[in-house]
RNA sequence: GGGCGGUUGGCUCAGCGGUUAGAGCGCUUGCUUCACACGCAAGAAGUCACAGGUUCGAUUCCUGUACCGCCCACCA
């Protein structure tokens, strides 16, 4: 019962079943492969659970999955461990959003634990989305690992991660200016703010002096003025000698605030005066701290003024700086305003502008943390890929800053610290807190049942940094813990360098002890054709689940990966999916034809032999060509080139395999049955499902159908691509499946490489032919006598004549004189000629010779320059004068030939 | 202000110290050749951003310039 290949290729069809039968047979668990094998692993950057899958997750899971299906085809114990993670303030948003449309309830009126229920809720129901989409991609993944990142488990894992820092004094509790989303409604760390470009204003404010006079200061926001408690210059400046120690009456709030002097002033921007705004800004509250002054706070966490703006009390943040502007205005206090391009922090998660805000936060001291990690990087423990990115990486922990991990949301990890009335009643703040990883009934100290839990939760980042061991079971000892930690490869994108790879590596040393990975693989981001971003706002989305809809997870795949240069950005035009669809159906083809050959030949079954002997040249030459793009394809993998190794495949499996192999097979359909039986079917067999192998990795469905199908045509060592072996190159030490091939014998390889020449003589000679018949509008099929300096014969002249079209062959000691015939003969550099009933198109063909006469002799004259310079002559390698040198006569040769030509067509004329 | 990446045929991108710089799409011409028109065959098309330097030799290495993009930084 041979199973039939569909008569066209469809990606559906293709597609459906393959992968249940993947998780069935439970090819990508880690159990299923022999133990004591070398572990490969691999650990996906959980996505978020609000996600679709977006073209980055698409190149991102593509690459992982393509090193994870090789490593596993190469017999490691592969690992690929996926997951989610909870997305704190994404997820919040995305789900209050609901809320208020479907049910008409804001978050508060709710409350907090019935939120959360809504979230688990939302969660179930939306929250593996994006897992379907991965499948639907391809991803090889043991599922059955899945964590996510609000786990008990892995909650558990945060908890001690906090308790294990706090006791080590490494967290603390402090106030602070934080990035605060106005709009989200919590703190944000550095990392978690983005910047924009803004064309704004720069405000020049006229400040009255209690002596009289006044001091001009410059701002982006006038509205922080009201939290203004002093003015500074720097000291060394003479312009303001005279106002130092002087008093400002401040406009509004008639607070009197000194002018004061501190070096980080710049006295060349603005005014040189600064306004100095404690509670609102970074660098005024590190002056407020120097020269201990007050903090006013003038707006709360909703971006509202409070009681301390007066009378701009209840304005928006925004609103307020129009009024305090036209205020100014009207008490002449605002000198004058000039465009400014100015960069405003905005929260990643929902875009508004990040107010710099006083509050209390939980931090992370991460000075010490940092230390490993740079220590992996500067001595190579951890690799990067591109190496550029290990200097950004080591850049930003050099310079590392706390890390603010308290979010004043409510879906997270609620911060594991706890409060007992009565010990803070008793003996004040500090006295009171204790940190538990499970929740405790009574405190510690006094025992008393009046304690609460901070109501903070952490930043999600808290938690993924606990990512490659958390998943393992930390903080348990657990057997995969210690079997699949520390892991090999982690491939991400640029954006989340700092937020997580960084953050890793810091956390694997301080609560493992080792790092989590290798290798880090960073690939470029994403962009449309004109550069951008891709994003829903921008309209610009190619939707990689609609392409794998409409042409198959592996056009998307191949495409993907085809056109990225490794860790270069990608600039995807939206027509980018073409490629690999194109070559699905020529892999498709190709392989419905192989099976059409093998029925038409009557075998039931194709065996490999123990090894290939007594092969004509295309065999030889089309095995030592597979040969050499095993090579390319291992070394390219090797240093995670993906895009080179898919390419070399691409290009020989089509330029190669198909455009000559196969039409060569068809030459001995027409005869030598017997050969064609036992040594052709074979080879053509072998060749194919070898490229199916390395391509595997790139293009899982297809190649699994066709290699399931094949099954039934011939030997396929294992019941699923996935699990078969890959192709090691035979110069290679291991041999690859059956042991073709397998024995490195110079002799044998040499032969390879002459009959390799010879075939490439035969395509030249072909495409010589198809050249000058195309010239001279004579069909391919057309056969046309021709004449040879050395006939070809035997099954050279057989291929030949069926790929060139040719009737007799002649021999050139057969030409007469006739100038006619040196025209032909020396088309393409004297070696074939080739009799016309007419020749037709002479003036044409003259021109047309003239051009590439001229385009040789400028050649020639940049070869002769070389040659006469004797410097060259004395340092160039040998290797390279003698080719500079054959170079040279060849198309001395030519031009002499081209120029016979000319004097026919003239004479004839 | 620092750091990084890019600039190669009409478009999207590879590549490389030494054959006449490649691919896909598009274009031209010819093919209903019995696997594939998502195809076959043949072809046109590039002063490899610009200026210097190193070298026997540079599109490739170095320096500078221009433009595009990214990241980092408390000049309000």
């Amino acid at each position: 019962m041979k199973e039939k290949f569909p008569p066209q290729y469809d990606s559906r069809s293709i597609e459906t079943g393959v992968y249940e039968f993947w998780e069935k047979k439970g090819f990508f668990s880690a159990e299923r492969h022999k133990k004591g094998r070398k572990k490969y692993v691999v650990v996906i950057p959980p996505p978020n659970i609000t996600g679709f899958l977006h073209m980055g997750h698409a190149l991102n899971n593509t690459i992982q999955d393509i090193i994870i299906r090789w490593k596993r085809m190469e017999g490691f114990n592969t690992l690929w461990v996926p997951g989610t993670d909870h997305a704190g303030i994404a997820t919040q948003n995305v789900v209050e959003k609901n809320l208020l449309s479907e049910k008409k309830l804001s978050r508060k009126e709710l409350g907090r634990e019935r939120f959360i229920e809504e979230v688990w809720k939302w969660k179930e129901q939306y929250g593996s989305r994006i897992i379907f989409q991965l499948k639907k991609l391809g991803a090889s993944c043991d599922w059955r690992r899945l964590r996510f990142t609000m786990d008990e488990k892995l909650s558990r894992a945060v908890n001690e991660a906090f308790v294990h820092l706090y006791n080590k004094g490494l967290i603390y509790k402090g106030e602070r200016i934080i990035h605060w989303c106005c709009r989200c409604g919590t703190a944000l760390s550095d990392e978690e703010v983005e910047y924009r470009d803004e064309d704004s204003f720069l405000y020049y404010l006229r400040y009255p002096l209690i002596d009289g006079g006044f001091i001009q200061v410059a701002t982006t926001r006038p509205e922080t003025m009201l939290g203004d408690t002093a003015v500074a210059v720097n000291p060394s400046d003479k312009r303001y000698k005279k106002f130092q120690g002087k008093k400002v009456k401040l406009p509004f709030v008639d607070r009197v605030i000194p002018v004061i002097t501190d070096a980080a002033v710049e006295k060349d921007f603005g005014t040189g005066a600064v306004k100095v705004t404690p509670a609102h800004d970074h660098a005024d509250f590190d002056i407020g701290k120097r020269h201990n002054l007050p903090f006013v706070t003038v707006m709360d966490g909703e971006g509202v003024m409070n009681e301390n703006a007066g009378m701009f009390k209840g304005l928006d943040r925004f609103k307020c700086r129009e009024e305090i502007i036209k205020e100014l205005e009207k008490a002449g206090l605002l000198a004058r305003t000039e465009p400014y391009a100015n960069r405003v922090g905005c929260c990643y998660r929902c875009g508004s502008v990040v107010e710099p805000y006083l509050s209390t936060q939980w931090f992370v001291n991460m000075k010490p943390l940092a230390k490993p990690a740079i220590e992996a990087a500067e001595k190579d423990i951890l690799r990067f890929y591109p190496e550029r990115w290990k200097k950004v990486y080591l850049n930003w922990l050099y310079e590392i800053k706390d890390w603010c991990i308290s979010r004043q949301i409510w879906w997270g990890h609620r911060i594991p610290v706890w409060y007992c009335k009565r010990c803070i009643e008793k003996d004040g703040n500090e006295k009171g807190i204790f940190v538990s990883a499970d929740k405790p009934d009574v405190c510690p100290v006094c025992g008393s049942d009046e304690i609460y839990q901070d109501p903070d939760v952490l930043d999600t980042w808290f938690s993924s940094w606990l990512w490659p061991f958390s998943v393992f079971g930390w903080p348990e000892k657990t057997k995969d813990l210690e079997v699949y930690y520390p892991t090999n490869t982690l491939v991400t994108a640029q954006e989340i360098l700092f937020f997580w790879v960084a953050r890793m590596v810091m956390a694997g040393y301080e609560f493992v002890g080792e790092v989590p990975f290798e290798n880090v693989l960073i690939h470029g981001t994403v962009r449309d054709k004109t550069g951008k971003k891709m994003s829903k706002s921008l309209g610009n989305v190619i939707d990689p689940v609609k392409i794998i809809e409409d042409y198959g997870a592996d056009s998307l795949r191949f495409s993907l990966i085809s056109m990225t240069a490794s860790g270069q950005d990608v600039f995807l035009s939206p027509t980018f999916y073409i490629k690999g669809r194109n070559f699905m159906n020529k892999v498709w083809n190709a392989s419905r034809f192989i099976s059409f050959i093998v029925e038409k030949a009557e075998v039931k079954r194709v065996e490999f032999p123990e090894r290939f002997e007594n092969l004509n040249f295309p065999e030889l030459w089309i095995l030592s060509e597979l040969d050499k793009v095993i090579k390319v394809v291992n070394d390219s993998l090797e240093c995670f080139r993906m895009n080179e190794a898919l390419n070399s495949i691409y290009d020989f499996f089509w330029h190669t395999f198909c455009d000559w192999y196969l039409e060569i097979s068809k030459v001995y359909q027409e005869q030598e049955t017997e050969y064609l039986r036992e040594k052709v079917l074979p080879v053509l067999l072998y060749v194919h499902l070898t490229v199916m192998k390395m391509l595997h990795p790139f293009t899982p469905f297809i190649t699994e159908k066709i290699w399931q199908i094949f099954s039934s045509y011939c030997v396929t060592e294992t019941e699923s691509i996935t699990v078969s072996r890959w192709p090691a190159s035979f110069t290679l030490s291991y041999a690859p499946h059956l042991n073709l091939l397998s024995r490195k014998e110079k002799g044998e390889e040499k032969e390879m490489e002459k009959e390799g020449e010879r075939m490439k003589e035969i395509i030249e000679i072909v495409t010589t032919i198809r050249d000058i018949k195309t010239r001279f509008s004579v069909p391919i099929v057309k056969p046309i006598d021709c004449y040879f300096d050395r006939k070809p014969e035997g099954l050279s002249a057989a291929l030949i004549s069926r790929l060139a079209g040719v009737g007799n062959f002649l021999s050139f000691d057969a030409l007469a004189d006739d100038a006619g015939n040196v025209l032909i003969k020396n088309l393409r550099q004297g070696r074939l000629g080739m009799s016309f009933e007419g020749i037709i198109n002479i003036s044409a063909e003259r021109v047309k010779i003239i051009k590439e006469k001229g385009k040789l002799e400028g050649f020639l004259e940049k070869i002769d320059r070389k040659l006469n310079n004797p410097e060259f002559l004395e340092k160039a390698p040998e290797e390279v004068r003698e080719k500079e040198k054959a170079k040279k006569q060849q198309l001395q040769e030519s031009i002499e030939n081209l120029k016979k030509d000319i004097e026919f067509l003239d004479a004839k004329r």
